[in-house]
DNA sequence: CTACAATAGATACTTGGTCTCATTAAGGAC
DNA sequence: GTCCTTAATGAGACCAAGTATCTATTGTAG
């Protein structure tokens, strides 16, 4: 028996199972997780939730997903890699340092600015990375109420 | 009887000093193998050049230059983090995917972008973290020609 | 229903990094 | 120069993230 996914997971599933990839059992508690974190995640957090399953089946199915693009990684501002729910395609987060709350900048407006820079360097641009460190509106809104 | 170190490597040890920390033989030869890369490297590539240190004094020393801002972390394409030799303050890093060379950016004229674009979205901005990814002019001059 | 490939789980290993603790050595005071 | 305090080192245990290998299981096309 099918155990139920909600509707996001099941969506997450479908991108597996277009790509060719089978719905496992492990494979839809994962997504199921995932599509649960209200934050980032690492690897660890999905184990912690789900005991039932291998270690490396994780880390393999989070390879995977990072691979078909429902999953993405994100740089915290330490260094730390984590792994959050992705909008397709290129973008990029704002990061709440305080909440670990994040939010998407789908249009990604500084590659012109990017290309240009490089070329006055002789590089020939392939790709960047950024992610945006701040504030969220509620974590700012309670710390002036604090002060 | 102190061990020498070249020019280079002897101002990033009067920053460990300037800053309270002792100029110890490890050390020395930390910022002295720091001060040779051509590139940027892991803190197991020190290690393997520097086999007599505890790997402790290594990631020790390590840190302590990041937080000094003697030596600044790089993020690779594929999520790795190397470090190599900063130049103070705030700045990014055209990385060439080929050889590994990186050069500089010492203007962020991003922020102001972010800036705008975080407001819009509630956010106060605190921090970016941006690494520029391509072929520098010798690689790509290479790729030309082999073409 | 079955067969076969894909997947999973167990487990060993690797790599990057931290923690603890006993020992050593900088470098300031005299 | 010697002494003293404190910072720093090295050894080694430990941890988290991730990969590799191998056998057992399971999805699914036919």
């Amino acid at each position: 028996m099918r155990k139920r996914v909600n509707a996001l997971a099941e969506q997450l599933l479908e991108t597996l199972e277009e790509q060719g990839y089978r719905s496992t059992a492990p494979r839809r508690a994962m997504v199921q997780a995932i599509a649960n974190q209200d934050k980032h995640f690492t690897a660890e957090d999905l184990r912690k939730q789900l005991p039932s399953l291998g270690r490396a089946t994780i880390f393999r199915s989070l390879k995977l997903l990072v691979e078909t693009g429902v999953v993405c990684r994100v740089l915290l501002e330490d260094g730390d890699l984590h792994y959050q729910l992705s909008h397709r395609g290129h973008h990029h987060h704002l990061l709440c340092v305080e909440c670990g709350s994040s939010q998407d900048l789908l249009g990604c407006d500084i590659e012109e600015l990017l290309q240009h820079t490089s070329a006055s360097h002789g590089f020939e641009l392939s790709g960047h990375w950024l992610e945006v460190y701040g504030r969220c509106r509620s974590c700012s809104t309670v710390e002036l109420a604090a002060v």
